[in-house]
RNA sequence: GCCCUCAUCGUCUAGAGGCCCAGGACGUCAGCCUUUCAAGCUGAAGAUCAGGGGUUCGAAUCCCCUUGAGGGCACCA
């Protein structure tokens, strides 16, 4: 039997991470297995849907590379089915039309709560005569259909992840399958759903295990076979509790945004949860999928740690080839440099000036602040960071005037030449190499921490430099 | 309150009775390299394996209890 497994998120909101790594398991799960991923919306609360939702995680699905074989399937347009399956239920015994108000629910809420008992319908409607359930139809009111749960017993099912895993019957309660709106409910749209697609293996996350003795009653009161269960460890924030907004950042497109690698985020989540063996952290895409497998799931929730994603973009990014880590890197700097500077940019330059920075990149969103000293024509910057340590004003202004000097004189401006060069110099001068370089780095940059400096200023080209310098003296003067 | 689950360095984890006075990675610290910053390399600190009882010749690994943490208990998914 071919494995079918699905991604079926609701249209409430934004991609959250947690959501990504259900996907990215099934997913991973499904091409092992050479089986099938599907894609299913469940899109059973019109109250919540957001416009846009489903579009943006599919854009985000599409980035991480994860396609899919079938869908998406919308279970809003197959509400027939859903409330067939009721009627089925009711005309069964297994279910039946309840009537009771939401007031009515909530006041018997919380008065349990009030008297310390677990909140749970009262089955005020279970036992409804014929004629009282006509009567309450004449006065219009419309009902919503509860299943039917065994007051005795216990519901016991195998978790391929955790293993089995038993509720006594009577903790549970009558559930609701079809809402009075006439859709249903995630309980009965899942088990329908999985049934109808041929399921073969629900992984989700670890919040829905109390909710799965639910959905076996349902399999069971249709005789239908269930699939098999897996629930995945949650992720966390910093806090440990479950990943949300107040954590920071929990939308996988922000992560695009700030510039993460969808191979570096694939490799990142899969390890929140699931490793290969004691040593293996860096994994590609074929090699996660040759090795994947439940057995090496987790049961743990994970912190999700930022600063080691960091690092693993980093590894990803020095990966790169330099041809497209430039492609990669230009849209950030089209986006992030200031907009003095001339679009679009000119392709040839930034060639040149990205070697410079790959290995000092995490994401590539910081790149465009790494460069922008490169794009722009007047820098800023404190003229106290021109005079060094054991140096004075007057000292440094007397250096870079002298530096100035001998820098007209070059002709050949290139990397190699400088620094053989301006190492005489600091030589001639009795002066440290430390001394010049970094007082030329911030009068060429108006930075303290640059790319090497000799490759810069070759970029950059003589006259760039060479204004950059005077700019530098001219503001040492002021010092005095 | 009730139900379910989980529990190894700060974090992600390896470990399915002896190979473990617990290994790797991120982070931290130190050194090397070095024109700065990175990157790279080397090394260090860091976990009485939540606590307590068993079982066993032997337990991080099996069992029980306690504690802690998380999740669930909607006409939300």
């Amino acid at each position: 039997m071919t494995v079918r497994v699905r991604f079926a998120p609701s249209p409430t909101g934004y991609p959250h991470l947690g959501n990504i790594r259900t996907a990215l398991f099934n997913w991973l799960f499904a091409r092992h297995h050479n089986g099938k991923f599907i894609l299913r919306v469940e899109d059973t609360d019109v109250t919540r849907k957001v416009e846009g939702a489903i579009e943006t995680m599919m854009d985000s699905l599409r980035w991480l590379n994860m396609d899919w074989d079938e869908g998406p399937y919308y279970q809003s347009q197959r509400l027939s089915l859903y409330q067939e399956t009721a009627n089925r239920l009711i005309e069964g015994g297994y279910a039946y039309p309840c009537y009771c108000s939401p007031e009515r629910l909530e006041a018997v809420r919380r008065e349990q709560m009030r008297q310390k008992q677990p909140p749970k319908y009262d089955e005020y409607c279970r036992n409804l005569t014929q004629s009282e359930r006509v009567e309450m139809e004449a006065r219009g009111i419309k009902p919503v259909v509860r299943l039917k749960v065994p007051h005795s017993g216990e519901t016991t099912f195998e978790d391929l992840i955790r293993g089995q895993i038993t509720f006594n019957n009577d903790t549970i309660g009558d559930l609701v399958l079809l809402k009075s709106d006439g859709y249903p409910t995630y309980h009965l749209a899942n088990v329908v759903d999985d049934h109808l697609m041929n399921i073969t293996h629900v992984l989700r996350a670890d919040e829905w295990v109390s909710s799965t003795p639910r959905h076996i009653l349902i399999y069971q009161a249709l005789n239908w076979q269930p699939p098999q269960f897996a629930h995945l460890p949650m992720i966390l924030g910093p806090d440990k509790s479950k990943l949300s907004k107040r954590h920071g950042a929990t939308a996988i497109n922000e992560y695009r945004e700030q510039g993460y690698l969808p191979d570096a985020m694939i490799n990142f989540l899969t390890l929140l949860g699931w490793s290969l063996d004691d040593h293996t952290e860096l994994l590609r895409r074929d090699q996660l999928i040759q090795h994947f497998s439940l057995e090496r799931v987790s049961k743990t929730g994970a912190v999700f740690d930022k600063v080691k994603l960091e690092w693993m973009n980093g590894v990803y990014l020095r990966k790169l080839g330099i041809e497209e880590y430039t492609k990669q890197a230009m849209p950030f700097l089209e986006r992030d440099l200031p907009p003095s500077v001339t679009r679009p940019l000119d392709i040839a330059y930034v060639n040149q000036i990205m070697p410079l920075v790959q290995e000092r990149a995490k994401t590539l969103a910081e790149i465009p602040q790494l460069v922008d000293f490169f794009f722009l024509d007047d820098l800023s910057y404190n003229a106290h960071m021109l005079v060094g340590k054991g140096m004075d004003a007057a000292m440094a202004a007397s250096i870079i005037e002298v530096a100035l000097q001998k820098l007209t004189t070059i002709d050949t401006w290139d990397s190699q030449f400088l620094e053989s060069y301006l190492r005489q110099l600091s030589t001639n001068l009795n002066l440290n190499t430390g001394k010049l370089f970094s007082l030329l780095r911030t009068a060429v940059t108006g930075r303290t921490a640059t790319p090497p400096l000799f490759q810069t200023m070759a970029i950059l080209g003589k006259e760039t430099c060479l204004g950059r310098v005077r700019a530098a003296r001219d503001r040492l003067s002021t010092l005095q």
